[in-house]
DNA sequence: GTACCAGTTAAAGTTAACTTTAAGTCAAGA
DNA sequence: TCTTGACTTAAAGTTAACTTTAACTGGTAC
């Protein structure tokens, strides 16, 4: 198994050296130590990584990342379920996400077209539905 | 006109009256005072407020919504084109949000199909199209 | 051996969008 | 008059997700 350094890590993920360390305060990631006490990284650690910034475009706070990837291993590749499951939760709260704001986007258009200055039947101004 | 106080703006809003006066030191509401020295908000600030909140959830900042409002009247209802000329913008920011959460979700879905255990060759590991 | 870059740490700083706190004022009802 | 409850202010606190800083160590090129 070769092993990446932090900057290496960085520069291949994108992801700040200050980041990636702060990822390791916040146990998403991990590493083994050199004996003059530098971090290396198993390979995995990129695909990780990956899945982590993957995760908060999605709309993950980190520390919902953290849950998520608790069920993963930290030093190989997950399985094929272990990545259906993530995956497909993931999905699940991308549609979420979209039909809101193609609801809002409906709200809006509709409002453009009316005009729309009347704060009682509006939409947009009535976000309870009130 | 009749006026609004501080605790009537918040109730009616469902902004809390910290987060009014936090928007008056940025210049989004305003407001005038009583004798004793109490806010009072225009009927107009009530639709002002919904704008603020509809601009949040499509995702503009407080300094971004600060822009957009600066050339609507403080203190009376917007013309229609006013409106317009807004919600058009926003409906933009919107279609490209929605846009974005769509690719990923298209990309998420090719991944539950493949399995998609390459970093190489999947699209979520690859955020930049590599 | 000396320069220099990559790495180490703990602690403080950053930004947004508020909320909380403390200490005080004002208006209305019993 | 006394007591609430709604209001006022300035200043400090909160949370997330990092970044920056300062002071130090380790490894490599010349």
């Amino acid at each position: 198994m070769d092993w990446l350094t932090i900057g290496e890590l960085a520069s291949r993920s994108g992801v700040a050296t200050s980041a990636l360390r702060f990822y390791e305060t916040k146990g998403l990631i991990d590493s083994e130590r050199t004996d003059g006490n530098q971090r290396r990284y198993p390979r995995a650690t990129l695909r990780r990584v990956a899945l982590i910034r993957a995760g908060q475009e999605v709309g993950l706070s980190l520390s919902e990342l953290s849950n998520a990837l608790e069920t993963l291993p930290h030093d190989k590749t997950p399985t094929k379920e272990d990545w259906r499951r993530l995956s497909r939760s993931w999905r699940e709260r991308l549609d979420r996400q979209i039909e809101e704001l193609m609801g809002l986007r409906d709200d809006l258009t509709d409002c453009i077209g009316c005009g729309c200055l009347s704060l009682k039947s509006c939409a947009i101004f009535n976000p309870g539905d009130v």
